[in-house]
DNA sequence: TAAATTATTGTATGTGCGTTCAAATAAATG
DNA sequence: CATTTATTTGAACGCACATACAATAATTTA
């Protein structure tokens, strides 16, 4: 008798998705072109062909979106490099996919990497962001442990994932401030240094199956 | 009889480039407490005990004060390089003298990597910023390339410099971060580096005098 | 000391921002 | 179709900011 049938939520939660997701896409161009301090909502909405009260309707407000924007941001880069590393054969192969994955093809351009910059620079004063950034990195040093793993004792496996990561910081660094470096040229220098790194024993039992 | 001796100049200028002076400080100050976005006009002008109008007599406007800012920082690090520079009697203490040379004591911290980052960030839009960040970049190539003249070969030498260069980047993005990493454990991480990408040939040759 | 120049103040002005909200529209419901 | 509910609008508000500027104080000059 208490019974009551939500048949109205799927429909609101359908279009209250769309809404969203239509506004975090806009928010996300709007970042690439005007970079984080030209991040208005204003903006937004007009990107998202919608009225500029609207953001307020679908999000408590603009730091709001941008959280969910990076937080989206952050899943495809994740589930990125998991495709591939359920693809690799050889730890070689595994650690190839992590450092790939950290230059997604066609991603890792000028106005990207300042956008991301500037979420870094805000971190210390946003707990969220800074949750999410450490995330990060113990996300990448997980994945890096699953190639190395049995390979390299815990202190030099330590400097070596610190190496790692930072030379794909730097990388993106150097992007955004406008110096011409490619992604493979990227990828080969941060391999080159990985291999330099590694006695042969430990080069051989990476490369092996 | 139409010699008009400036007498007043050297006053005028000497209070001018005193209000300068405490102004730079002060932004300077106001920065690293609360970053690029949190750097007003009053802020700084309160910082530096005077009047909000102050600075639009002393500076063009905000920008002109923070890229003083930045220009004086810059010249503070290059010269701390020079100086170590001249005292160094091997190539490989020169090298050592460029790379802790970007990691100044008492200098490598959050507060201050976040702010350098924001400066960054923005450089895409300013293009003093961009040419100042360019100029610092050919500098350090220059400082390494008086550590190892005549030892690499140039194509090999640009991906050394290349490795150092993001490594030192990556670092000051890590700070940023809130990555614990410390300025020895950072300068000793990028020595290691260095050193295993050198030849034992090269090695020896870097550390004779 | 009187006059003129320079330095400093504090207020005023205009701009752009994030957010709110009553009203209007569209959709769903019975 | 009438009514209720969900969605969207666009104007309005308050706030913080950079900058301009007339008024005042201090300093230099003659």
């Amino acid at each position: 008798m208490v019974r009551t049938p939500p048949r109205t939520q799927p429909a609101r939660t359908r279009i209250e998705d769309l809404r969203r997701g239509e506004l975090i896409a806009a928010a996300h161009r709007v970042f690439m072109q005007h970079g984080l301090g030209g991040m208005t909502t204003k903006r937004i909405c007009e990107e998202a062909g919608m009225s500029p009260g609207i953001l307020s309707y679908y999000f408590k407000g603009k730091d709001d979106v941008l959280f969910a924007m990076v937080r989206m941001n952050n899943r495809l880069l994740v589930e990125d490099v998991l495709v591939r590393l359920n693809q690799s054969a050889t730890r070689w192969d595994r650690l190839l996919a992590v450092i790939e994955g950290n230059f997604p093809a066609a991603v890792y351009e000028r106005n990207v990497a300042t956008a991301w910059l500037s979420v870094v620079a805000a971190s210390p004063g946003n707990p969220r962001y800074a949750r999410l950034q450490s995330l990060f990195y113990a996300r990448m040093r997980s994945n890096l442990a699953s190639a190395f793993a049995g390979i390299l004792p815990p202190v030099r496996f330590a400097g070596m994932a610190r190496t790692i990561t930072t030379l794909v910081d730097g990388f993106w660094l150097q992007k955004s401030a406008g110096e011409p470096v490619s992604r493979d040229e990227a990828v080969t220098l941060i391999v080159t240094t990985v291999a330099a790194l590694l006695t042969p024993d430990e080069r051989a039992a990476l490369q092996s199956r």
